[in-house]
DNA sequence: CCGGACGCCTGTCGGC
DNA sequence: TGCCGACAGGCGTCCG
């Protein structure tokens, strides 16, 4: 799926077409994702006026006078903006169609995604309550991650892609950020110092940043509400890269092995 | 409380 | 060429 930087391209791409615009028509094709689609969705949107469309975490929070539209892209969803007369294809479940053309068509093979109604405050929601601090908030730092680690025996790896420590790093980009903190994915979260936590905060963010520049990583599935891929695919470092020369080092292969039931890639050279 | 295993789905790819 | 298993960007649940 869609990482951070996939959702926030994805946010960035759709608001300009729909922010501020009437939902005139909502079609669901398929109610079942990771969560039913709920049924009455059409009564509650249609009509209403989207005011805008925030992220938090890897979900997409179109808000509405009356509450708000949670969206998450699960492994392989992508929303894409396009003519209101376009055929939709396999896979592709929702439509959102606005006032002056725009239709917002959410795809999603593997319909591991979801998209749930909820009137009260959606930072609430029990998806979302339990989430840690944004990668750019001030409250994610070194002392915040050395003081958290020191109960967290398993790999750094696991430790950083879980969403009550960070959110937003999911398997790309906790690859990719241990490499450029020089951090290996297997050493125990309790054993990294204050010092190494602090370059590895810069490094989630520095990668983030850059992805998000690029319009994220498409691997297979995502692609930006234009349709076009995302390029940070190009800047990949480790990930889906085994065997190949480290860039950083020059002289090792990157290895691949099974971390956490993921598979995780890293040079053991410039990774200790 | 924690981490690890598993399941949810469909599509694709590599090996035989 | 066909079949079959492994694997894929997430995450909630269950179990020990």
């Amino acid at each position: 799926m869609p990482e951070l930087p996939e959702v926030e391209t994805t946010r960035r791409g759709v608001a300009p077409h729909v922010e501020g615009r009437v939902l005139e028509t909502v079609r669901v094709r398929e109610t079942r994702m990771r969560q039913p689609v709920p049924a009455d969705l059409a009564a509650r949107l249609e009509g209403r006026i989207l005011c805008a469309i925030r992220r938090r975490a890897k979900y997409l929070l179109f808000d509405f006078p009356n509450g708000t539209l949670i969206v998450h892209l699960g492994m392989s969803g992508s929303l894409r903006v396009l003519p209101t007369d376009t055929p939709p294809q396999k896979h592709d479940h929702i439509d959102l169609i606005f006032e002056g053309d725009a239709c917002v068509r959410l795809r999603d093979p593997r319909r591991f995604g979801l998209m749930v109604w909820t009137s009260a405050d959606p930072l609430a929601h029990p998806l979302l309550a339990h989430l840690g601090p944004e990668p750019w908030d001030p409250k994610f730092s070194a002392d915040y991650l050395t003081a958290l680690a020191q109960a967290r025996p398993g790999p750094v790896k696991n430790f950083l892609m879980d969403g009550a420590v960070v959110v937003g790093v999911g398997n790309i980009y906790a690859s990719e950020s241990l490499h450029r903190a020089g951090i290996h994915p297997t050493r125990p979260a309790r054993r990294i110092s204050r010092a190494r936590y602090a370059g590895l905060v810069l490094a989630v963010r520095e990668v983030l940043d850059a992805a998000i520049q690029l319009g994220g990583t498409t691997l297979r599935d995502f692609t930006q509400e234009d349709g076009k891929p995302g390029y940070f695919r190009n800047e990949l470092r480790v990930y889906a890269r085994a065997g190949e020369p480290c860039l950083q080092c020059g002289g090792t292969h990157i290895r691949q092995r099974v971390i956490g039931q993921r598979m995780s890639y890293f040079c053991p050279v410039c990774q200790r």
